[in-house]
DNA sequence: CGATAGTGTGTGATGACAAAATGTG
DNA sequence: CCACATTTTGTCATCACACACTATC
C-alpha cells in the first residue's frame, strides 16, 4: 500500500513528465530519453527514434481489474460486482476505474489441490438452458497430456480420431526428431502428467475435462477454432491455473458464428483422408497377392500408390542410353517384378535413391515402407514453395479484375448490377 | 449445365523477439 | 540499492482469408 503511494505514483509522475518533453506523435527526440533505443547508442544531440513511445505499463493486476470492470458492467448477472477489500489498484490513477474495482473471481470454493478436478467446478450466474457445463460434463474427453497418461487417444476421443495413415510421415519425421503435428508434447506436459497421476484417482472425472477445459454442449469446438468455455488465463500449467473460474463463452458473445466453417480446410483433410484410404487399400492387396503366390497379380502403381511418372523426362533420360534391359533378354520377357521394380526406381527420385532403391526388396513389408520413405524424403526436398500458376488465363483475368482494398470487386458492366439497374 | 477450383492483393490475426518496466529477495 | 526474474509492450514477419469472375471438370 505504501508503495502504492510513493515509488508507484513517483514512477507514474516520471512517466508522465516523459510523455509531456517527448509527444507521442513525435518521431525525433532531442534527449537521451531511456525509452528510445536508439538515443542510447549514439552521441548525436538529434537522433531518430523509429521505435513508437512506449505507453506507460500498468501496475499489477490493473489490466485484469479493468476487465473485471468492464465484465461487471456488461454482464453483471455473469461477473457480479463484488467488492473485494484487498483491491490491488487503490492507486489507479485512471478515471474510469478509480472508484474500487470489482474482483473477476467468482466466490469459488477454495478447493483442496489433491481433488480439485473431482468436483465439477461452480457456475455462476443465469444460464437459460440449466447447466450446460454439467451436461456437457458427461462427454468423455481427454487432454494430449492426459492421454498419455490413460492410453489411447483414439478409444477417448472417437471424433478426433485420424482415420488416415500418416503413420509413415509422422515415424519419418520423428526419425529426424521433427514431431510437425505433436511436438515435443510428452515432454512439455510431463509435469501435467506426473500432476495428475498422482493427484487423479478417478478417471471418470477426469475424463469430464478436456485440456484443462470443461468439455461444453454438442461441440467442443465451436467451429471457429474458439472454444465455447475458457479460462482467463494464460498457461494452464501454472500451479493455480485451476482456481479460475469457468467463463462460458455463449453467454458473453451469444453472436458468435458458429457455423462459419473454413471451406477450404475441410476439403484438403477430405482429399488427404482419400489419398491414404486408397494407398492402404492398394498396400494391402499388394501385400496379400505376395503371401498368395499370385505372381500375376501386379499393382498399379500410378492408381495404387498415387505415383506419378514423369514420362518426358524419363524418355529425354534414356534417349542417348542403350536398352535398360542388359543382357540378350529382350524387354518384351521382362514382366512381374521387374516391371515394377524398374517403374518405381524410374519415378521423381535422385540418383542416390535410384541406387539405393535397386537394392531394395519391394515385396517385402520393410521394402515398401522403405520405398515410400525415400519417396517422401526425395519429395520433401524437391517440393517448391513458391506458388505455380497452373492456369495463366486466370492470372490474366484476376489481373484484369477490379479490387478494392485487394478484394475483386464487381465489375462496373457486370450482369447483376445491369439486371438490378434494370 | 452446374459445381468448383483458381487467380491477386489488402488486411487482420498471430507468434517470435527484443526492450523496457516492474517485482522480489 | 542492487541483481536477477518476471511481466508488459512494441515491432516485425508470416499466414489465412475475403472478394468476383471464369476456366475447367
Amino acid at each position: 500500500m505504501s508503495s502504492c503511494l510513493s515509488g508507484g505514483t513517483g514512477r507514474a509522475y516520471r512517466l508522465d513528465l516523459e510523455i509531456i518533453k517527448s509527444p507521442s506523435n513525435s518521431w525525433i527526440s532531442n534527449s537521451s530519453s531511456p525509452s528510445s533505443t536508439l538515443s542510447e547508442s549514439s552521441n548525436s544531440p538529434l537522433t531518430i527514434s523509429t521505435r513508437k513511445p512506449r505507453t506507460p505499463r500498468k501496475r499489477p493486476n490493473q489490466t485484469y481489474n479493468e476487465a473485471a470492470a468492464i465484465l461487471s458492467t456488461a454482464h453483471p448477472k455473469i461477473f457480479p460486482c463484488n467488492k473485494s477489500t484487498k483491491s490491488y489498484d487503490s492507486c489507479d490513477k485512471n478515471p474510469i476505474f478509480s472508484e474500487p474495482t470489482s474482483d473477476l473471481l467468482m466466490p469459488f470454493q477454495e478447493l483442496d489441490t489433491s481433488g480439485f478436478l473431482l468436483h465439477p467446478p461452480i457456475v455462476h450466474g443465469s444460464n437459460p438452458k440449466g447447466s450446460n457445463l454439467m451436461n456437457l460434463l458427461e462427454k468423455p474427453c481427454l487432454s494430449p497430456g492426459e492421454i498419455t497418461s490413460y492410453g489411447n487417444f483414439s478409444e477417448v476421443c472417437d471424433d478426433f480420431q485420424e482415420d488416415f495413415d500418416a503413420e509413415s510421415i509422422l515415424d519419418e519425421e520423428i526419425e529426424e526428431g521433427i514431431d510437425s503435428i505433436l511436438g515435443n508434447f510428452k515432454i512439455e506436459n510431463e509435469s501435467k502428467d506426473d500432476f495428475l497421476s498422482n493427484n487423479m484417482s478417478n478417471s471418470m472425472e477426469m475424463s469430464n475435462f478436456c485440456y484443462g477445459y470443461p468439455v461444453g454442449f454438442e461441440g467442443f469446438d465451436s467451429g471457429n477454432g474458439m472454444r465455447k468455455e475458457l479460462r482467463g488465463i494464460r498457461n494452464v500449467d501454472e500451479g493455480d491455473w485451476w482456481r479460475f473460474p469457468c467463463v462460458n463463452m455463449i453467454d458473453i458473445n451469444p453472436k458468435i458464428d458458429v457455423k462459419k466453417k473454413k471451406k477450404k480446410k475441410k476439403v484438403e483433410i477430405k482429399n488427404l483422408k482419400e489419398n491414404s484410404i486408397s494407398i492402404n487399400r492398394d498396400m494391402k492387396k499388394n501385400l496379400d497377392s505376395k503371401s498368395s503366390g499370385d505372381q500375376e497379380c501386379i499393382p498399379k502403381v500410378n492408381a495404387g500408390l498415387l505415383l506419378k511418372l514423369n514420362y518426358d523426362d524419363v524418355l529425354n533420360a534414356w534417349s542417348d542410353k542403350d536398352s535398360p534391359f542388359s543382357g540378350d533378354a529382350p524387354a518384351a520377357e521382362v514382366a512381374g517384378n521387374d516391371v515394377q521394380e524398374i517403374s518405381i526406381l524410374l519415378l521423381e527420385t535422385t540418383d542416390q535413391d535410384l541406387g539405393r532403391l535397386a537394392q531394395i526388396d519391394l515385396f517385402s513389408e520393410n521394402g515398401v515402407r522403405e520405398a515410400s520413405v525415400l519417396r517422401y524424403k526425395e519429395k520433401r526436398r524437391t517440393r517448391l514453395f513458391s506458388k505455380k500458376i497452373r492456369y495463366q488465363v486466370r492470372k490474366v483475368n484476376a489481373d484484369r479484375r477490379p479490387r478494392m482494398k485487394g478484394r475483386f470487386v464487381r465489375t462496373p458492366n457486370s450482369p447483376d448490377i445491369d439486371e438490378e439497374r434494370s
